[in-house]
Parts: structure tokens; sequence; C-alpha cells
DNA sequence: GATGAATGAGCATTCATTCAT
DNA sequence: CATGAATGAATGCTCATTCAT
């Protein structure tokens, strides 16, 4: 019984890796289910065994896909920063983190920043929704660093969190390409916590705040 | 002759225009020709007297689309800085500038982000060229300011390009969003620029650096 | 314009046309679109610009059937008997005039008697209903003759209606079957009238014999 | 070994009845493999142990329908009536006893005339085939009837027979929509018989009334 | 025997593209 | 030049049937 329900979950895992390939590799709405099932090796009447339709296995990929980002943010999200210096830290860490789940599964980010963006009205919101989600933990990062005053007190926080995810995303994005991308991880992880937190102007000391 | 010219090309800008319209709207995939046709009130067989298929309809608008954001950040980028606080404030002009363009075309964030990344491999690809094209801009500008001595020397300047205009970039997914876009210019643009130069820490004298 | 839509029109009929005889033929389950197509030599995406789906096409085949079927009757049945004899004749020239609409288009029997009934519960609702109004025009001119006082007047005219009504159908049925129906049309005919007028028992004295 | 094959031919009969209710109820096309299944609690596989196909589980339903009705009939049909009242009598017993039938299993209605005819042209050949079966032992009744001088010499027998047959026949359509079925059987055997025997016309004198 | 996971033939439907008018 | 009727390739999905367990 147990064993019954775990090859089911097995079997549903493995459909939605192969999709996720698949739609990676194609797009979702070039890649065909006789093509997920090409790549798995099964017939395509299979599929509809586990899911509804090629948008529900869509839908369980675009998940799998958030909840692989969002609990590797979450866990380096979980501590509060005290000072200065942890916060720096911590953001590094979360920096990697998220690069190197990038960088293990070069779908990932097509799947997320593109295919999610690309079916349907519903899917977009979901989307936008989650983007809004981890901007949230990102902001309740920085509220927590203004709080206890070694961040910038007049820092607009909702949007400092979103123009930082979306440093993030660039890089993400910028794995695509790269055939080596772990090589830029470090130089990327650095330079953008560096502009994060220092900015862009040559360290005079005392530089000017608007 | 000319005249007959004029023709061809006011005809070809009105599909680009509807055509921006309607996949901007229903998006790439679920956009069919003949809703074009129906915005524009022509017959559908006319769209191919004037682009050879449904993918060359969409390349004009990409483009087009392009072009419009090519022309706004050129314009601010031409001229080069002389000092932090010119460089500043030609950091928030392009700012303004291109969220006026997201904000007075709501379709471009649309097109340019995420239909023209899911169609084809080779669309993709043109468009993370033209994203590199724009990072390069911003770098030039970034590399200026090294040169002259009022950005920090050990700034890896592609990286840092890049890393900016994800930022703007999520301000402008930020416009597709929001019902009154032009509210959050202002606060976007002063925000970014503000993380950009000064960094985010709070201004303590000689704020250190890795 | 006028043209324009008698084109239209005639296209609708020749659709349904070639559907009523491959529905006829084949049953509508086991014809496919493609099989109406080959009938009528044209593509199979055709008929998707005059009907909505293959269940459209079977409705308006139906009505079509109904309405010649209905016509018919209804041309028939406008005068009112006045005697035996006239209702009697009335009777015949019902019979006859149905027998012929069956025997000239004989898809009608298995297209209004069995096809109708066997795609889904609304469509054979509507077919209940039509034959209730069917039985309807049948009572009123027994009806009408139980008034007038020539028809007994302890007729249950509803049920009588129906069963008159099965008889005739049985006929049809019958047409089906034999390779040449019309042989049989006036056996059927006057065997059927002098049962519904006379019945089956021997000729007591008085009981008129055609 | 007789154990053995009892609880084969049982299962069967299980088989047999579920898949009468559900092909009744959903109708032959539309109802799956898997819903007689579920209504019968055992994996669908199981099927295919005890019928070869789909259409043979339907042949033996109507087998079973076509029997039970055969019973009826031939059982009423037994004995040779003396005398036009017992003639009488027995085609009100027929009547009632086939009311009875379908009353009794609302489904048989809908599997006998309309799921029997429309799956393919052998399944309706043998079901008209059955008609005339039927109908040939209403021929007998009335051959009997005439050559005993009680029923008109002049009569077309297999005519008579078969419209005869097509008013039961509508009485037990009229079953499948009336809610309360049975308040209608005593109406419409007495109407029919009635008919039969008497005809529509007004009771000249000599024409006996039940 | 019983089961139900796997299968793929089969089909309705869509829509970009063509071309006769 | 403009049109829209005609087209058929392409594809998502269903479900009867098989067969390993």
């Amino acid at each position: 019984m147990s064993k019954q329900q775990d090859l089911v979950e097995h079997r549903r895992r493995e459909i939605v890796r192969a999709a996720s390939k698949v739609f990676a590799e194609r797009g979702y709405h070039n890649a065909g289910i006789a093509d997920i099932a090409r790549e798995l090796g099964v017939g395509h009447g299979t599929f509809y065994r586990y899911f509804a339709n090629k948008r529900d296995i869509l839908l369980h990929v675009i998940d799998d896909a958030m909840t692989r980002i969002a609990v590797v943010v979450a866990e380096e999200t979980a501590d509060e920063a005290d000072t200065l210096a942890e916060c720096r830290d911590q953001a590094e860490r979360i920096g990697f983190a998220l690069f190197d789940v990038f960088i293990a599964e070069p779908q990932l980010g097509r799947l997320f920043f593109i295919e999610s963006m690309s079916v349907d009205d519903e899917l977009t919101e979901r989307m936008l929704n989650a983007n809004d989600a981890l901007s949230e933990l990102t902001a309740q990062t920085l509220r927590n660093g203004v709080d206890k005053g070694f961040l910038r007190a007049d820092l607009d926080v909702e949007v400092a969190a979103r123009a930082i995810n979306g440093m993030v995303f660039a890089g993400a994005l910028a794995t695509l390409r790269s055939v080596r991308p772990q090589d830029r991880r470090d130089q990327w992880v650095r330079t953008v916590t560096a502009l994060m937190f220092e900015g862009l102007a040559a360290g005079e000391p005392g530089a000017p705040k608007p």
C-alpha cells in the first residue's frame, strides 16, 4: 500500500523531471506530450494517468522549481542578522546558494523566468505572486537591518527588496548563457554584495546621501 | 513610387502596432493572426503581403520595441559624466526615461521580457544579445567613472552593469502589475539610484570594503 | 452580399447533406469528420468554418430531417375532416406521404430513429419532445373526429395517437431493410388504415371494408 | 469443476447485469469499461477474462434483454385462441406482460430500442432479425385467428403483425419518459387492444366494446 | 484468477498559410 | 492590392485492450 503510493509518487517525479527538461529545452509551447514521452521512454498515455493535462504537468514542474528555490532562500533567511557584517554574510550565502541551485539545474532559470510567464494569465499571475513572496522575504531581512540600525533609516524597503531580487535574477539569467556558469559565481555574488552594501561610489569618507 | 513605399511602410507600421497590442495582451502563442486582423479591421490575408509569417511579425514587433528602448538609453548615455554627481544625475535620467517608456506602453514590458523569450531559440538568443548590448552601454558608463576615479577602482564593471540592468528590469516588470505605475516611478528611481551609489549600509564614515 | 450569404447557405446545406449520408451509413459514433470530408471532397478543416463541432453538425442534420418530416405531416394535417371517410382518406394521405419521405431518403429513418437517440441525453430528450409534438398532431386529428362524433367517444386520444404513430414508425423502420421499399408502401398504408379504422375483428355487419 | 463453472457463470451474469445498467444509463458509446468496473467494484481487467471485448459484453447484454422479452411473449403466445374473445384476452395478457417487463427494468427499453441499433451494422441487423422474429410470433397469432374465422379474412398478416408490434414498442418507449410508468399501463393496453380489435370508428351497431 | 499500470491507435479540433477571386 | 474561403499538418487527449505481477 505504502509501496504502491511510493511507486506512484516516484513515477510522478520522473515525469515532472522529464517534463522540466523538455519544457526547458524546447519551451512549453513547442514541446509536445510526445517529446516528454520519448524523453522518458514511455507511452504518452501514461502521462494522463498521473496528470490531468499538459498544463497540469507544467504547473507541477513550476511548483517543483519554485519549491526548490524557496527552500534555499528560506533556509538562509531564517536567522536574523544582528550586525552589518552578519547581514552581508547572509546576503552572500543566499547569493551563493541561489547560484548553486541555478547552476545545478540549468533548466530552472528558463522554467522559472520564461516558460512560466508565457502560458496564460493565471500562471503568470501566480509567478508574479511568487516573485512578490520572494521579495517580501528580502524585504523582511532589510527591515530587520533598518530596525537594528545598521541599514539606512530612509531605505524604501519594498522597492529595494525588489531591486535586489532583480539583480539576483539577472545573475540567474546570466547562467543561462554562460557555458561554465560556476566560474562566474564568485564574481557575481561578490560584486552584487559590494554594490548592495557599499554602492558604486569610490569610497570617500562620508559618502553623500540624497 | 515613393508614395507607394510610404503607404507600404505605413501599413507595415500599423500591423506592427496592432500585433504589439495583441501579442502583449494575449501572448504570442495564444494570439492568432485573426486577432490581429480584427484589431486592425483588415482581412487576415493582408498580413502575408507585408510579412512572411507570424514569427516574422513578432520579429518586427520586438525590433520595434527594442529600438524604442535603445533610443532612450542611447540618448542619455551619449554624454560622458565627469563627476560622481553628474554620473548620478545621468543614472537618474536614464531611470526616469526608461520608466516613462514602459509606463507609456505597458505592452512593452511583456513583449520585451516575456514573449520574446518564449518563441524559439533563435529569438531568445537575439534577446540575450540585445541584453548584452544594453549591459555594455551601462558598462561603458561605469568604465568611464572608474577611469575618471569617481567610481570604485576594483569594480567588476561587466557584472555590475548586468546587475544594475537587472534592477532596472525589475522595475519595469513591477509596472506590469501596478495599476498606476507612474506613482511608483520616482520612488523606484530614487531608491535604485541610492542603492547603486551609496549602498544599503547606514552611512558610517569610511564604510569597509572587501 | 446576398450572393455571399447564398453561397454560405449552400455550403452549409451541402455539408448537412453529406453528413446525413455518412451518419446514416456508418452511424454518428463510427463516422469521423474525415469521412464526411471525403464524401464531400473537401478538406476537413472546412467543416469548422460552418459548424462548431461534430455534434453541432449532427444537430443540424437532425433538424433538417425533422423539418422535412414535420412539413409533410403538417401539410396533410392542416384541414379538418368532417366525416369518417374524409378522416380515413386523410390518414391514408399522411401515410403515403410519410412513406414517400422515408423511401426518398432511406437515410432519414436511421437518422431519425436511431442516431439521434444515441448521442447524449440532451439530444435524446429533444427527439422525444419532437415525438411528442408529432403525437400531438395526430391527437388533434383524433380529437376532431371524436368531437364530430365519427370516432369513438371513449377513445383515449393521447394514447391512441402515440400508438398510431408507433405503427407509422414501424412502417418507416421496415423500409430500412427492404430492398425495394416502395413495393410495400400501398400494402402498409392500406393495412394500417384498415387496422386503425375497422380493427382486426372479422367484419360484423356494418363495418365497412376498403 | 461444476462448481467452478457455476462461479464463472455467476460472474458473467453479474457483469452483464452491471453492463446493462451502465449502458442503459450512459449509452454504449459514452460508457467506458471503467464505469462498468466501478459499478461492480472489480478491476476492469477482469472483464477480459469473461468477455472478449466491449462489444462482446453488449452482445450478451442484448441477448439477455432479448431473452427476457422473448420468454414473456412466447409464454403468452403458446396457446392458440379459439374465439375472438380469447384472442383479445391473449393480446391484453401479452400487452400487460410486456409492459411489466419494461416497467420492471426501465433500462430494457433503452438497450433494446436504442443502444442495440447504434453500434454497428451487424448488431443492427441482428436486432432487426429479432424484431422479425417477434413479428412472426404475432403474425402466427393473427394467422390462427384468420384461419379460425374470427379475424378478417383479407388481413395482411405480416404487415399487421409489424404494425401491432410498432404500437407495443411505442408503449415501451413511452415508459422511458414517464416517471410513474405503471400508471399508464392499463390505459395503454386497453386503448391499444381496443384499437386493434375494434378500430377507431365510432361504434356502428354490432361493434362490441370492452 | 484478479488486477490496474501501461499502452498507442484513433480522433476532434485549431490555426498558420495559401491562392483564386 | 485585399480578401477570406479552403486547407491539412500538427497535437492534445481518450479509452479499449494487454499483460506482468
